[in-house]
DNA sequence: AGGTAACATTTGTATAGTTGTATAGGAAAT
DNA sequence: ATTTCCTATACAACTATACAAATGTTACCT
């Protein structure tokens, strides 16, 4: 008779009080030494529990802050328009944005580029982080001609959304001329944003939004933490 | 594998900020709390990176003020001749002076021999404070022969340079006789006005000045920050 | 103009709590 | 005998919170 381990039972429990919804999506679960004494085991052996459920996905730690009940899987769509907060309010989910740097420097090569603007000339640029539900979900970076939108990183910094900044230059509407699509793995810092291990898997986008007239506007990379968001292509609306 | 720390990272990452000149030295760093936010962490994780950074020397923090990129080390040549402003200047850095006391009285038998002076002779005495980019450098005091430079104290007081000083006194040109350098702890006063921590190394170098003739026209000491200045002996020009 | 008081900002310090990791060892199943 | 499961202990790394101390700013009064 092979004998459930201790610790299966214990991750049972903890993942049918998840989902009897007595740990809500986001929140805190009791700390380990709690859940240990709850149980009446060692420290380990919880843990041991939850290793497996962080391994499914339903869980996450945060040293020193504590375990929590992961959020489910995003659902971001790719289209002619991407609107972040749109996006996500659609799914019942609470949009948020955190500034990281706003800074004004020369474009690179690549920059440039994108943006059909000579080597060497000026850009705003707006490195940020994405969450939902106060969950990360992705890193981002939006540069900006800095001769046609002067000013725009206050803009930025009053209201944090790209469109509503756009629009206050005139750029009522904006679309997708061209979008890339890679995977990588998180670097350290990434991994610090998004609370992902360092080498978790990464989903990088790079974009460019131009006016109705097809002048870019907007050259952004995302990288989303390939755990949290699944990409979804196509079904424009 | 040790995987590392998460405030390493982030030292490291300030590090090139810094080296990219995106914090300009002598200037303010982001506060902690920024810096924390921006990178995802707790205060005290961007604490431990500063701290790292503070021990190399990287940078230096005020309590109230802030952090700031500390300056890099200054060289500063000890030839035949010493100029403050132009050792400075040469390296592209601002040198500023601040007088802090200005006074005549009696000269004590160490500074009457250094001068050639008979005991108990009157000398004028400068005491003042150098600074490159605003930081501090180095405390010194400048003794001169009274009865040879009457007034060199009103002449000191509107330029605060010794050269021009001693220029309107026909000394169109002066040398090193002597240059003694030791090195001690710093006091507190020494502390508080080069800005370092009490128990600091301090270089000191006591020097006399001649002119042409080799009549000694000045007799000077120098309490340099021993964490900013590297004093190089040598390699005349 | 100058001083002063109040306030907000910022770094320094202290304390406690939480997860991550390493090591060592006992008990039970195979 | 060996492996797996679990206990026990200790320490490192990071978070959370609160308050003290120094600084810079602003308003206001004289």
């Amino acid at each position: 008779m092979a004998r459930t381990p201790v610790w299966k039972s214990i991750a049972i429990a903890l993942t049918d009080d998840i989902a009897q919804g007595r740990y809500e999506t986001g929140g805190k679960l009791p700390a380990e030494a709690q859940l240990a004494t709850r149980f009446g085991v060692n420290r380990h052996t919880v843990r041991r529990a939850l290793a497996e459920m962080s391994e499914q996905g339903l869980v996450h730690s945060r040293r020193g802050a504590g375990v929590f009940v992961a959020a489910k899987p995003t659902d971001y769509p790719i289209g002619r328009r991407v609107r972040f907060h749109q996006n996500l309010t659609r799914e019942g989910r609470s949009p948020a944005k955190q500034i990281l740097t706003l800074e004004t420097r020369a474009a690179s090569a690549r920059e440039a580029k994108a943006l059909q603007l000579d080597p060497g000339a000026e850009v705003h640029v707006y490195d940020g982080l994405s969450l939902a539900d106060g969950q990360p979900i992705a890193l981002f970076q939006s540069i900006f001609p800095a001769d046609r939108f002067p000013g725009i990183l206050d803009a930025l910094q009053e209201q944090r959304s790209v469109t509503a900044a756009l629009q206050k230059f005139g750029v009522g509407d904006y679309t997708r001329i061209e979008t890339r699509i890679t995977a990588k793995l998180a670097t350290a810092t990434q991994a610090l944003h998004l609370r992902i291990a360092e080498g978790s898997p990464i989903l990088r986008t790079t974009g460019v939004n131009g006016d109705p007239q097809g002048r870019p506007v907007e050259f952004g990379r995302t990288w989303f933490a390939g755990d949290r968001v699944t990409l979804t292509v196509g079904g424009e609306s």
